[in-house]
DNA sequence: GTCTATAAAGGGATAGAC
DNA sequence: GTCTATCCCTTTATAGAC
């Protein structure tokens, strides 16, 4: 099996996503990045011309599968009370040990909000959804109480994400390791449901 | 007035503190730090001679001013309920329009989790503080359902904190300005402590 | 204590041989 | 398509004059 260009593409995408992903954009060294695909970092500039550039793929690439598990399941064919513990239980057990991911993201879009902006059409199918259909004829009927969707999306992504991010910090305030960690973000698996439908059900 | 060595180390402490914190340790620059604050580039390392050196006393500065805020709500003298509502509201509104103060926090220490080794016997009071005696309390006269005290304060500070993180990303999933994302925010205030109150109370 | 000048190393990018 | 060599700018850090 020989090095064809589409291998060397594919390692040096590979390369770079687990350097930027930990390092981000302005940690992340093109040595790095060229030792981690076992090639030369001149080659690094041959496929992707700059730093920059290779950054934005890697960045599109991990920001558009962020989202499509979520909308995903936003659009199966199960009732909302459904949904809601299959969404925590995907972050949970993607991200549970890969906090670096939506670290990654929340970073980068903080540094530079217009690295959305030319995606954002991928995320009408989050805001128009068979999820939020639901939600709103839940509301209309009286079964939920009224809540913005904006709000409900916030407070589970909230409740899922931020442990996972606060992972280091945690684990220092209440002085546990990772099997007592791991533990807890299992638990969280049933109390976040729990506690998103309690205040969503009438 | 003259300038002081004192007035310099305070300039140079302040600098820093403005660009460590929105660029964080690999993102800052020494000469962006010294133009901040209107000296010289190499009276940072007369002051503090190194990068790393200056960046852990900007660090452990901020670090040591994020929990104080609410170890003291922690231990005041109003009833759990309130106390809750008053982390809620210092914290959004502190850090409201200042999210890379909270992020700085979790990123810096998410890359170098002994930053906090050495501090973290000022978090002691949390875990040992009057909310926590209260909460033993109500659990044990029937008051309060049962529930870890590292589950509810991670609900508490993920439902204030993350939407601060990730402004950025909710702005632009649901296409809204400065002016809706700070009602989004003033409608928090009351909708998180209803939020944790429900799924504690009996 | 503050400045100028400069060392020394790092890091992105390109030229050119193969 | 891949490598070596190198350019050139940036950045941290130090030496030394004042």
């Amino acid at each position: 099996m020989v090095n064809t260009s589409v291998d060397t593409e594919k390692k040096i995408l590979e390369a770079a996503k687990r350097v930027f992903l930990v390092k981000g954009l302005s940690g992340a060294r093109m040595q790095e990045i060229a030792d981690e695909a076992g090639i030369n970092k001149s080659l690094l500039h041959y496929y992707f011309r700059s730093k920059q550039q290779l950054f934005k793929a890697i960045f599109e690439e991990i920001f558009s599968h962020f989202f499509p598990a979520l909308i995903s399941i936003f659009n199966n064919n199960e009732p909302l009370e459904l949904k809601i513990s299959m969404i925590v239980d995907q972050y949970i057990d993607e991200f549970g040990n890969k906090g670096y991911v939506p670290l990654f993201l929340i970073n980068e879009i903080y540094q530079n909000p217009e690295l959305v902006s030319s995606l954002s059409g991928k995320m009408d199918k989050m805001v128009h959804s068979e999820f939020m259909k639901e939600l709103q004829e839940g509301i209309q009927s009286g079964k939920y109480v009224e809540v913005s969707p904006m709000q409900l999306l916030s407070n589970i992504l909230s409740l899922c994400i931020f442990p996972i991010l606060a992972q280091p910090m945690l684990k220092s305030v209440f002085q546990i390791g990772n099997e007592e960690y791991n533990k807890f973000l299992e638990e969280r698996k049933k109390l976040i449901p729990e506690m998103i439908l309690k205040n969503l059900i009438k």
